[in-house]
DNA sequence: CAGTTCTTTCAGAAACTTCTGAAAGTTCAG
DNA sequence: CTGAACTTTCAGAAGTTTCTGAAAGAACTG
């Protein structure tokens, strides 16, 4: 016999997974994605320990990615009168947390590449040979690539937070997209 | 005393690590941009071994290097007449090469997170409790998302252009402040 | 301020990824 | 065929990331 609850679980454990799998697709650790979901899932503040039993974790990796999660502001702690325990909540604002990774991250690589790409220009303009030459085209061209991402990445950012600020792309108000039609 | 062969070098190795860093945080091994970079920039076929030389590779790495570029058909293999070595030459187009990973590898993880939690929600549509219901209007939220970014992808892939004009990542229908044309 | 409860830290374990280099495989000229 | 030239494969090495769990640390409470 299979019990609601035991339902519950499956769904969360189904979505928890898949939302890990994409967070580490994007290069975090999956343990952040699952954890996210399992609080957004539940929609009020749990422990740290029922989270803990919830996922099978180690208290110490939970302590971790509870953190990591906070530095990210994608998750809140929140404290609850009368009970000694900490609570966390997740941050169910999308754009919120996609913006703030990728002001951070995004930026910070492009930036990295194009600064690189650059000091490589300034040495190519001085060797005079067919080699040099062809790539120093080459290499303008990886620039203005990289100046071009540059330049998304802060529409991107500055569009957005102009147009939805305060009414995140999935905030609990629904009706957010129509019937599927593929 | 600094010869111009030697500059040339330098700058290759400053433009491979910098696209070697980017495609590894991407995701995929920093080897790959590494060889790509520098076949990009020399504008000429190059053989296994002068890559795997300027690369300081090993033979066997550099084999599945470049087997591995040729599957994300950024890398070509080219022959050359009265040689028996292979030699090699890089994808130039931008457009062809970042559309073919969206393709391949964006696509697929948004659809299997799409399938996973439709799963979930048809289990969580059947469990009665609060905690169930609540659950069920998130999944369905993450669940529009999924759907939203399979969209925006499919539209990306559909534009056929590299240079990311009116890329507002999560454009809905209507344009908004857009200094930018349609 | 001693005890209880919960959280964080961290060294080592485990898991995973990528690389090396020798051996096996392939191709081709003579 | 045979051997030279080059490529691919793969088992084990090396490197990297993530997790575990015990111990130290905090935050209360009575």
């Amino acid at each position: 016999m299979t019990t609601t609850a035991q339902m519950y679980q499956e769904a969360e454990q189904l979505i928890a997974d898949a939302v890990g799998d994409v967070i580490e697709h994007w290069g975090f650790r999956k343990a952040l994605g699952r954890v996210w979901t399992v609080l957004y899932l539940a929609g009020e503040p749990l422990s740290a320990s029922e989270l803990t039993e919830r996922l099978s974790m180690s208290s110490g990796a939970m302590s971790m990615t509870l953190k990591e999660l906070q530095e990210w502001a994608v998750v809140r702690r929140v404290g609850r009168p009368g009970e000694r325990r900490e609570f966390f909540e997740a941050e169910t604002d999308l754009w919120k947390m996609i913006s703030k990774v990728v002001a951070e991250r995004e930026r910070f690589w492009v930036r990295s590449v194009r600064e690189r790409v650059e000091q490589a220009c300034a040495i190519l303009k001085v060797v005079p040979t067919d080699e040099g030459r062809g790539a120093l085209t080459k290499a303008k061209l990886l620039l203005s690539f990289a100046q071009l991402a540059e330049g998304v990445i802060d529409r991107f950012l500055a569009s957005r937070r102009a147009d939805f600020s305060g009414f995140g792309l999935l905030e609990k108000t629904p009706k957010v997209a129509g019937p599927e039609k593929r």
